[in-house]
DNA sequence: ATGAGTCAAATTGTATACAATCTAGAGTAC
DNA sequence: GTACTCTAGATTGTATACAATTTGACTCAT
């Protein structure tokens, strides 16, 4: 089987290298590359048909994304995360967004119009009958990149963001449970309304809800059914 | 002049690329190369006498570190900071350490040995006559790293290690003031205090009084004596 | 003088060849 | 059977050549 990078998604990169990265990003996302699989240039080279120059580029920068994992002299391989760095992932996201939603209690509310279309995608999402649990998460950090956007700090979003780019593949576990999308849309609507009374505790108090039902409901999950894939 | 790799300060690297980062990020770091300073592939390799594949990664790893910046196909700069961004990454800095110091005094303190070595440090150099603002600057960041590392969480120290390597070279404007040394000593301890009693808002106050000072100083530092090299 | 068009230089992107290093396995001595 | 050595293969590191793109200045027509 022969891939071509141009086959990606459509979407047009500047360079062969980020074309790439947002391959072997998405294929790890969706678990068609299971952890621990090794990538080597000289593989990826074959497969994409490109020189390893590009082929070199993404996987550095896939490591330093923390999506690989470099092994001296044997090439790359899809990170494992254990559950002890899934729990680190989420309480760092803790603490930046609690910094957010402290920040907006603090200072300012959020644009409206952005967070009134916010409110509209969880409504029609929740109506649908088929609910992927990907696109859940997908908006769900949506919202979450919103008002950290809304609090105005570059370098705080951007930090977030490699966070909650590394944990969307485990948000998907989250969104498969009964009811989530509802009590995060619940609970989203929650965190809005502390906002804009200014509530700072309590803006501080539905955001540690919302964060920490997620990481929970990965925690167990993980626990359950994942056990056999991931090894702890 | 040609620069050669080897001269990097007597440090082995495993290969020409981080030989290269580690000497270019010093270089910037001690404002050899102004902000706005141009870099390109062509001009490197000549310098150091090496081709442009490790030169090329050298500047991209830089680049994502936010020490360059690129421009397209007119190569890299020495990213500068305006005002803005500044006070940005002290905001993301003061929102991870309070997170830091409030999981230590709620799960209790760090460990007894490292915070000696550090108490121990800083009195030796509040004693001696010659206080360099780097050696200042890179001891409170030390501090501030080891109290991360206590709360044993790798993921949020790797994305305080980035924020602060970035802070460095304002954090020497920052213990150029007077006396800056004696207070910030007077609060680490007021820190540690606070933690070994478990009183977490107090440590948290604490840390965010530590934290804003430094970003004051910056702040006024910045404003009054760098105007020329830095236009806001 | 001003604007469009053109071309050389600068710069990055990509391919490929070669060098250095490490790994793992086969083979051999004991 | 075990341990040791040596070697072939795998893999990354580095150099270099070539292609593609953009910039900026120069020319020429208006």
């Amino acid at each position: 089987m022969v891939d071509t990078v141009e086959q990606m998604g459509g979407k047009q990169f500047s360079n062969l290298s980020a074309s790439i990265v947002a391959t072997l990003k998405e294929r790890i996302i969706h678990w068609q590359y299971p952890p621990e699989h090794r990538l080597t240039e000289a593989e990826l080279c074959q497969k994409f048909g490109v020189s390893r120059s590009p082929v070199r580029e993404a996987l550095r920068t896939l490591a330093t994304d923390g999506f690989l994992k470099k092994m001296p002299n044997r090439g790359y391989a899809v990170k494992q995360y254990n559950f002890h760095e899934i729990e680190e992932l989420y309480e760092v996201r803790l603490a930046l967004e609690l910094y957010v939603v402290e920040c907006l209690a603090k200072r300012g509310a959020p644009k409206k119009d952005e967070i009134d279309a916010l409110k509209r995608t969880w409504t029609c999402l929740l109506n649908e009958s088929s609910k992927k649990d990907e696109d859940l998460a997908r908006l769900d950090t949506l919202f979450h990149e919103t008002l950290a956007h809304a609090a105005g700090n570059k370098s705080l979003l951007r930090h977030l963001r490699a966070i909650n780019e590394r944990l969307l593949l485990f948000r998907m576990i989250d969104f498969g449970k009964a009811h989530r999308a509802e009590r995060t849309c619940h609970q989203h609507l929650e965190i809005l309304k502390r906002i804009a009374a200014k509530d700072v505790a309590g803006a501080r108090k539905a955001m540690q809800q919302n964060i920490e039902e997620g990481r929970n409901n990965v925690h167990a999950a993980i626990k359950d059914a994942l056990a056999r894939a991931y090894s702890f």
